[in-house]
DNA sequence: TTAGTGATATCC
DNA sequence: GATATCACTAAA
C-alpha cells in the first residue's frame, strides 16, 4: 500500500518513527528504510531552516510529502521528506536502508539527485514510499553530524533505527 | 585520521 | 567578488 498525504501530515517525530521498516521505491528499485532522523521546525537549531527561510530551505516549507534533496560536502545527495503543516519547516531525513548504509550511498544507489528536489512522494511520480506489511522494532538515539546545533537540540532522541 | 568536493550563505 | 561552512564517504 502506498503511503499518502495523511501519513506525512503528522508531527515529524511520528512520521520518522513510522517510516522505519517501510519500502522506498524509485524507478523500479525497492529499498527497505532502516534509519531516519527528524528535523523539526525553525526552533530546532539542527534544522536547515532554523536561521529562516532561504532559497535552499524553501522546500522545507512546502506541503507534506514533498521531497527535499540537498547536496552535502559537494559530493553527496541527502534525501528528506517534508512532514506536518504546510508553511512549517519540518522533514524526515532518510539516513539508511538495509541495502545501503549511509545517506549519501543510499541516494547514489537509487540515482537520486537535485533533480528530485521539490518532487513529491504523494503526487503519483516515480518516487514513493510503500507499507508492505513488514514490521520491526524501532530504537531511538541521538542525532549525528549536527555539532553546530545547541547542546539541548543535540541531546534529542530524534534518530530512529530498525532493530532486527 | 584526513582529504576531497561544490552549492549556499555570509561576509566584504 | 571572496571565503567559510557543511545532516558525508573512502582511503589509510
Amino acid at each position: 500500500m502506498k503511503l499518502g498525504y495523511g501519513f506525512f501530515y503528522r508531527p515529524c517525530p511520528e512520521v520518522a518513527r513510522d517510516l522505519v521498516g517501510k519500502a522506498l521505491v524509485f524507478r523500479g528499485q525497492r529499498l527497505r528504510i532502516s534509519e531516519t532522523e527528524c528535523y523539526c521546525g525553525e526552533e530546532d537549531t539542527a534544522c536547515h531552516a532554523s536561521k529562516g527561510r532561504t532559497k535552499r530551505t524553501e522546500t522545507l516549507y512546502m506541503e507534506a510529502g514533498t521531497v527535499y534533496v540537498y547536496l552535502c560536502y559537494g559530493v553527496h545527495w541527502l534525501l528528506n521528506i517534508v512532514t506536518g503543516e504546510e508553511g512549517h519547516p519540518e522533514a524526515v531525513l532518510i539516513r539508511a536502508c538495509v541495502e545501503a548504509p549511509g545517506p549519501g550511498r543510499l541516494t547514489k544507489k537509487l540515482g537520486i539527485t537535485g533533480e528530485q528536489n521539490r518532487a513529491s512522494v504523494v503526487a503519483g511520480g516515480d518516487l514513493w514510499v510503500e507499507d508492505d506489511g513488514f514490521a520491526c522494532n524501532v530504537v531511538t538515539d541521538k542525532r549525528v553530524g549536527i555539532g553546530y546545533a545547541t547542546r539541548e537540540d543535540q541531546e534529542r532522541q530524534w534518530r530512529y533505527i530498525m532493530e532486527l
